[in-house]
DNA sequence: TAAGCTATTGCAATCGAATTGCAAATAGGC
DNA sequence: GCCTATTTGCAATTCGATTGCAATAGCTTA
């Protein structure tokens, strides 16, 4: 497949072992249009035969390689998700509904010129986060 | 002790029972200059002779009454801080430093108002969270 | 392409915060 | 002071995260 192909090379190319546990966490993030758990992944891999360790591991060595990212969003569950390949492989701003817990992925948040330069007395910020209730939950 | 004293009162208003226990956590929690997680509690208040589920009850008692608010703040730990009792009672936004853990409050955080559209398609946002490097840091 | 070295895996065990069950203690109304 | 519902203390449990270690399997090299 393409998919695993690409995988491989990438890969490869941080020096690391292309083996089929890997690959196999590695698209499954890609395949997924939020952030997974390690239990949601485990879910879907140890069918596979791929054992709930071993996910663990590759999921935290992705994101140590740089290939995907590790949240806390509020629920005290790690979550995954692939890096952005392209334009920004920054981490992203994500909305957590606290009635449902659906995690949605977005782009561009930005503070207001005053909140920024509060922010700037305190540190550098990385990382928004934002937690409400859904449209669909209200 | 007037803080004591008032601090019945508060429980009392409630319709709860003002024991020991419950009133010390509070009082600490007040004494607090940043959240405090349910073990920087219970080791400031075991000593005193107070149990530390006890303490982990009411911390949580404290919080669905209004009293207090529990805040994941990205380590997988609960934190607990009086609400604020004069103007705004609401959650306040946080600012957490990746490398040293420090918590910030932080008071009138905004969006810009194209930031704050593209929230509204998504949901209410009723909580900020920050994460960064804070200045002393770097 | 077979051997060898090392990274990786599988599985059991451990950790720690959070949570619960239940009998004993006690706050507050009477 | 008595009574009862609430709260407490302590042991046990849950559950995600993490580790130790021997077995396995990528990948490099000859
Ligand atoms: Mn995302
Ligand atoms: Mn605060
Ligand atoms: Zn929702
Ligand atoms: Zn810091």
């Amino acid at each position: 497949m393409e998919m695993m192909a690409e995988a491989r090379a990438e890969v490869r190319e941080l020096g690391k072992r292309a083996t089929p546990a890997r690959l196999t966490t590695l698209l499954f993030l890609r395949s997924q249009a939020r952030p997974a758990s390690h239990a949601e992944v485990s879910r879907a891999l140890e069918p596979l035969g791929f054992d709930k360790t071993t996910v663990f591991r590759n999921l935290n060595d992705l994101c140590e390689w740089g290939l995907a990212q590790k949240s806390e969003l509020g629920d005290h569950v790690w979550r995954f998700e692939p890096s952005q390949s392209g334009s920004h492989r920054s981490k992203h701003p994500h909305f957590v509904c606290v009635d449902c817990g659906t995690v949605t992925c977005m782009d561009q948040i930005q503070l207001t010129r005053g909140s920024l330069e509060t922010s700037r007395d305190i540190g550098k910020v990385t990382e928004i986060l934002l937690r409400g209730h859904c449209n669909d939950c209200n």
